[in-house]
DNA sequence: ATGCATGAGGT
DNA sequence: CCTCATGCATT
């Protein structure tokens, strides 16, 4: 297992250690955003954007388009990429401590009553969860890390994989999907889905970048799609009603969210959605991540 | 990164 | 109406 691979590149943090860039590992003098890349960095504001040498991006982060072996391909340089060098990188596979979580949820004490609680909602239906489970889980956590890794080592955005993803075959996922498997924000069984998708395309991606470039991230322009409703926005007030219902009952009757709807004000559809959002939010951080320090 | 919306599949 | 997987839109 953690077939990983050595890769260079530095990743430039934040204060909240999340990631907001990476150093490319070769300047691409051809760049525009390249030659600020290069500089000191002494700021924690700055945003850096990486500019990955087959993309030509917008300030967005978003392909515009891609710089394919076009007769007047520009930037000879830009070919050079990583000179594989990449062995002398330690990739220790600091493997896990394996955290074991059998019985995380072992609290067969919940006396049922008919609407479930949210501590029903978090703990297992039944059986306990079994070691292959687990393992699954370690390993899918694993690929998860490294996914970010190798993607950033690539010098692509969650918003750009997104988009290669959608726009070459196989199944598309959106920027919000890559961000929610890296953090590990889903469901298992939406994880192990994934996986595989990205583990095949990031593959690809690392040969593209190895060799030449090919512009098989072709992607047009969307299209207008249907008008969706505007998100509502609830007030700080209204949230801490709709919070004060949840923790009594999460499972509210009709009956019950059209008098919520009400008192509030809102649509009784929009408070309707809420509940089944909340719940579902609830259930995705309390798998996988629960053992996960965040 | 995350909140609300949508739609498919189930009861 | 619910759960689930996803995504658009917004923070």
């Amino acid at each position: 297992m953690s077939n990983v691979a050595g890769l260079t590149g530095q990743l430039i943090t934040n204060a909240q250690g999340q990631v907001i860039g990476t150093l490319p590992l070769l300047v691409n003098p051809a760049s525009l955003a390249g030659a600020a890349a290069a500089s000191a960095l002494p700021a924690q504001g700055l945003q850096l954007q990486t500019v990955c040498p087959q993309l030509l991006l917008n300030s967005q982060g978003q392909i515009i388009a891609t710089i394919g072996n076009s007769p007047t391909a520009a930037a000879p340089s830009a070919a050079s990429v990583l000179p594989k060098a990449t062995v002398p990188l330690t990739l220790t596979k600091t493997s896990t401590p394996v955290l074991k979580f059998t019985s995380l949820t072992s609290t067969g004490a919940i006396v049922c009553g008919d609407m479930p609680t949210v501590g029903q909602l978090v703990s297992k239906p039944q059986s306990a969860v079994n070691e292959e489970e687990a393992i699954n889980l370690e390993e899918i956590r694993e690929f998860a890390k490294n996914f970010k890794i190798r993607r950033l080592s690539l010098g692509l955005t969650q918003t750009q994989v997104g988009q290669a993803l959608t726009a070459t075959e196989g199944p598309a996922y959106s920027q919000s999907a890559i961000c929610r498997f890296e953090k590990l924000d889903i469901t298992p069984k939406s994880a192990q889905k994934l996986k595989p998708v990205l583990e095949r395309w990031l593959a690809e991606a690392e040969l593209w970048n190895q060799k030449g470039q090919q512009n098989l991230m072709e992607f047009v322009g969307g299209e207008p799609s249907k008008k969706r409703k505007r998100r509502t926005s609830f007030t700080p007030q209204a949230i801490e009603v709709l919070n004060t219902y949840f923790e009594k009952n999460s499972l509210p009757t009709g009956q019950e969210i059209t008098e919520i709807a009400k008192e509030l004000n809102y649509d009784r559809e929009v408070v309707r959605v809420w509940f089944c959002n909340r719940r579902q939010t609830l259930k995705n951080t309390s798998k996988i991540n629960l053992f996960q320090v965040r």
